[in-house]
DNA sequence: AACTCTTTTTATAAAAGCCTAAAAGATTAG
DNA sequence: CTAATCTTTTAGGCTTTTATAAAAAGAGTT
């Protein structure tokens, strides 16, 4: 049985692996928040376990079984944050809190069920795709609206994290997956974008909210 | 806060609470299967935190305080097993063990949430009292199906246990909550049970089972 | 090859839960 | 009312989990 800590690492090594491909023992201390030597030993225990490749002073690596562990960890979470939001209502700011929790919850019909009631859904709420059962993920590649030039549309269609503080500020200016945005102008020296969307809404977005806009860069031109 | 396994205490205190009024060391640890010495200290513990009164080779007693807490807990269990058979369809004899899990859950706003989309309900699907949000039940006073007189009309109201090999056995036979029972017989011997209800139906039911029928009895004559 | 920086090893530790055996208290029978 | 018996608590210990700091070992670099 994995513990509420083991299924915590393996979440951090899915989100470090996905980013950068080479995970060190380092990395992990510094996610978890947790000392180096306290992580050098849990991974001697997942190695055991054989979820992950280790060898001293070497990157981490997920074994086939650490991935599909750790994906159905990420399955739970983003199974739970989408039927929170369609189901209960909830608004997608709130939800990555309460489905924290949820996730350790070990009872599969619960969120076989959920699964159901969704109607398999393959992206949560903020766009985050949800492995399937073997814990797989297909990844579909979004762009960075940060990336895109001026005279673009953009469709949102993702965001790079579920902060609270960073969907309440995409709320209060109306932003919501889906939304088309045309790219008015980007500054040079800061990289912060002008959008307008809707009905003569125009916004000014600093470089960081930019690179947390994910989607696909419709290009009308070209 | 309060962890995983004090819950279980508080729960156990509560149900053996409201059956017995006094409760001992001993009952506990029956209950719990767990060692007298070790209740013994948790509750030198609970003492301490103030969730139980109690001096040494008396019996315990929950304080407000901790009458309060377990009921917060019965609370949680309950509305999730409303939850599940109302919005998500399960059978009421497969919440049982679900609800044991998400009861520990740490997230007041999603209890509230299935309070509120099931309209506050005050029972959930076995019967049982679902305590409000002081902790606090009121008190039904059934009747057992055992304490019913041949020629009586019953109304099945809620059950002693929530077992899903009980409910089970009850789905079997086509029993729901609101069924009307006819007492036919009842046999001197062994306390057996003979009703009739729906369409010709008939079943015998022993004595242990007619125990674990609440309801009310409708007193036909007299 | 020596020095420095990083990572692992080793040795501890604290908390949570639980247990057995011994001691102390309560109860009951003579 | 006192001794024998039964019950409950105290004392002490064990295991697991998760974490740390300080020492040792390895890697990398000049």
């Amino acid at each position: 049985m994995t513990s509420l800590t083991e299924e915590n690492y393996l979440k951090a090594l899915f989100h470090l692996s996905s980013k950068k491909g080479e995970v060190t023992v380092k990395d992990l201390s510094n996610e978890l928040a947790i000392k180096m030597p306290t992580v050098t030993s849990m991974m001697k225990k997942f190695s055991e376990k054989g979820l992950v490749k280790y060898e001293s002073y070497k990157p981490l690596k997920l074994t086939e079984k650490g991935s599909r562990a750790a994906g159905l960890v990420i399955r739970k979470h983003r199974l739970t944050e989408m039927f929170l939001v369609e189901k209960m209502n909830f608004g997608w700011e709130e939800v990555h809190e309460i489905a924290e929790q949820i996730e350790h919850v070990k009872a599969p019909s619960f969120f076989e069920k959920m699964d159901q009631m969704l109607g398999h859904p393959k992206f949560d709420p903020h766009g985050s795709p949800i492995p399937d059962k073997e814990g797989k993920l297909e990844w579909k590649q979004f762009s960075k609206l940060s990336e895109a030039k001026a005279g673009d549309l953009f469709e949102l269609q993702a965001v790079t994290n579920s902060d609270t503080s960073f969907l309440s500020y995409l709320n209060n200016k109306n932003f919501y997956l889906g939304l088309h945005l045309k790219i008015v102008e980007i500054e040079e020296f800061d990289g912060s974008v002008v959008v307008s969307f809707g009905e003569n809404k125009m916004e000014v977005l600093s470089n960081k909210v930019a690179q947390g806009l994910l989607g696909e860069i419709l290009n009308l031109d070209s």
